[in-house]
DNA sequence: ACATTGTCTTTACACTGTCAAGTTGGGGGC
DNA sequence: GCCCCCAACTTGACAGTGTAAAGACAATGT
């Protein structure tokens, strides 16, 4: 039995390492229970149920999400063009879609959820990219600049992930770039 | 019990409905039996388990998909300009994913499984598209294109779908259009 | 010291997918 | 016509799942 009053939090990080290493199906509140080291009955006793456990990893996700991209524009200089900032961030966006699968699939699943937490942690995200588009258009509104590189970068995401796009070969990244260029304009 | 040698389809058709009806959760062998009128043994009998009954539906699915696609490409006069032509059917893309969201994200989760039948339907809307493309790039390789479009599509279908975008208020789809005339160029 | 609250376990239940064995019914060879 | 055989389908059983109720137990507040 872990210490008393971090059972949640370890919860959510059995959830997440199952959810790695086995994706989507071997998200069970009873192995999730049994790798914490507890009864099944204990996560639904702190989140309600499967679904509420979902959410919480969802939420947890779209901050770990959050903290890449952040890295992604932190790792460049001061200074550095604006344009290169939205690019280098993007492909963050699309590089942890590609190596956390599941995790990304539900992260986006439970998009329609209405749950505070969950609704705070992708506007962080929101906000970090509409900075990012807002530095790029200084006189015009950044919110459809915004709308259409978030589509297209999620978009490269999902095809990317299922690496099922051109049916066959994988999604050339490196016409991610251009298109994002002809959008900026 | 159904005439002979038509259960296939009519499962087919009883998890598209219950798909459509009660999402992805809703999709069981069991209750698909009942709907068909069958055992709760036939499906997996004639589709090897409830993961080859999901490939089927996703095939079926992409074939819907495809015929709305071209539905959409048809209903517009011959010699309209090839742009309008590529809204016209991309939207029609974005559309789909609105009405039939269970059954559009079950089709794009079995994208990664490699099954012949799942793996033509996919094509045959990779080429619809990809001609429209061509149609408007004569000068050069229409797939780079074809790659950013289909993102960019894609990218506002699934957000759009889950209406959580831009977080509260729905996706301004009138920024789509303009999106894609940037890509076009 | 005592009651209370929150954490966790135990137990039970309905539902799920899968498998093995059985039943049935129709089509082809004789 | 008859029979065999095979495919379609049913039946029954099993392990695993989420959920709910009820109990055990420790920490906390009074």
């Amino acid at each position: 039995m872990p210490t008393r009053g971090e059972l949640p939090q370890l919860l959510i990080q059995a959830g997440l390492s199952l959810l790695d290493e086995e994706g989507a199906e071997g998200l069970t509140l009873r192995r999730i229970a049994a790798r914490a080291g507890v009864s099944h009955a204990a996560p639904a006793h702190h989140f309600g149920g499967l679904p509420g456990l979902k959410v919480a990893i969802a939420t947890h996700g779209f901050q770990t999400f959050l903290g890449d991209l952040a890295a992604a524009r932190d790792s460049l200089p001061q200074g550095t063009d604006p344009f290169q900032v939205l690019l280098t961030v993007n492909l963050a966006y699309i590089r942890f879609a590609e190596s956390r699968r599941a995790l990304f699939r539900l992260m986006f699943d439970q998009l329609p959820t209405q749950d505070p937490d969950l609704h705070k942690s992708v506007l962080a995200s929101y906000f970090l990219l509409k900075d990012l588009c807002a530095a790029l258009v200084t006189d015009r509104p950044a919110v459809p600049l915004l709308t259409a590189v978030w589509a297209l970068t999620h978009g490269y995401a999902a095809l990317n992930m299922d690496s099922a796009y051109p049916p066959g070969s994988p999604v050339q990244l490196s016409t991610y770039e251009d298109a994002l260029r002809l959008l900026v304009g």
